[in-house]
DNA sequence: CTCATAGAGTTGTACTCTACAACTACGTCA
DNA sequence: TGACGTAGTTGTAGAGTACAACTCTATGAG
């Protein structure tokens, strides 16, 4: 029934959403963008938690990181272990820019949608990713 | 205000769902995944047909094409143009099998969801994505 | 009928994202 | 103090992707 098509659906976003970001932005990765905004949005993580929240090796971040510090956008706390991250004020402009273009083209998509179908839409997408989809071992 | 959030949710469902299908069922790539589904779903698509629904080149295509051929798991109607694309019936299986894991996964996401929710749920991914995003030049 | 042209597909090349494995560096605690 | 665990880095490899240059095929204008 439903969730034939929410799987079919889910699906066809998965694809669309990370090439919109790219064409919309491209000095700004969608990985790169997310990890920037994780490390914005919390004041200061480590590497090993955008590892663990996006599921992604640690050295898959660590270059990632390493990227994002040589062109400015973040910072690294010094100090061996457990390094802070902070975003840098460059970091937040690009961050910024990003999400206006984004922002922009999500508006467009959904001009024509009322305020209470937007409210219902955005609460089942958080219902949704709010769920763990682990199976506990 | 809603579509702050929902902006947010798109991006981490975006993360998401690719790396959850690769997870399940990593014999068949997200990316294989869909394409065969499409195949299948329109009964003979043509490859320019996949590359216009998922914004993706010709020769990245092409090349998906080629390897799901090599494994046999799609054949191409022979002649020189607009070539057909038929799943195989070890096409159909191997579908068959990642769509079963991830609707497996899925339905354990949406274990707590009365029906209601579901479909309008489903309805609004699908006019969401029914939106053509692009800008007209 | 013939050839020019547009459309479909392929191939060469290069870059990003990613994982895994092996390694280094730093703390912590017995 | 030395062993172990945690954080991070580097080497290597493979998938996905785009762009550009190419080939092949169909179609239609003359």
């Amino acid at each position: 029934m439903s969730d034939e098509a929410i799987h079919r659906e889910l699906n066809t976003l998965a694809r669309r959403v990370r090439a919109e970001a790219h064409r919309l932005h491209p000095a700004l990765s969608f990985v790169a963008y997310t990890l920037l905004g994780h490390a914005r949005a919390t004041g200061g993580c480590r590497a090993v938690d955008l590892a663990a929240l996006y599921q992604l090796d640690k050295s898959t971040v660590s270059r990632q990181v390493a990227d994002l510090e040589r062109r400015g956008l973040l910072e690294r706390e010094p100090g061996g272990r457990g390094q802070r991250l902070r975003v840098t004020a460059a970091g937040l402009a690009e961050l910024a820019a990003a999400a206006a273009g984004q922002r922009e083209a999500l508006a467009r998509r959904l001009a024509g949608w009322d305020e209470a179908d937007l409210r219902a839409f955005a609460g089942y997408l958080e219902r949704y990713n709010a769920t763990d989809g682990t199976v506990s071992p």
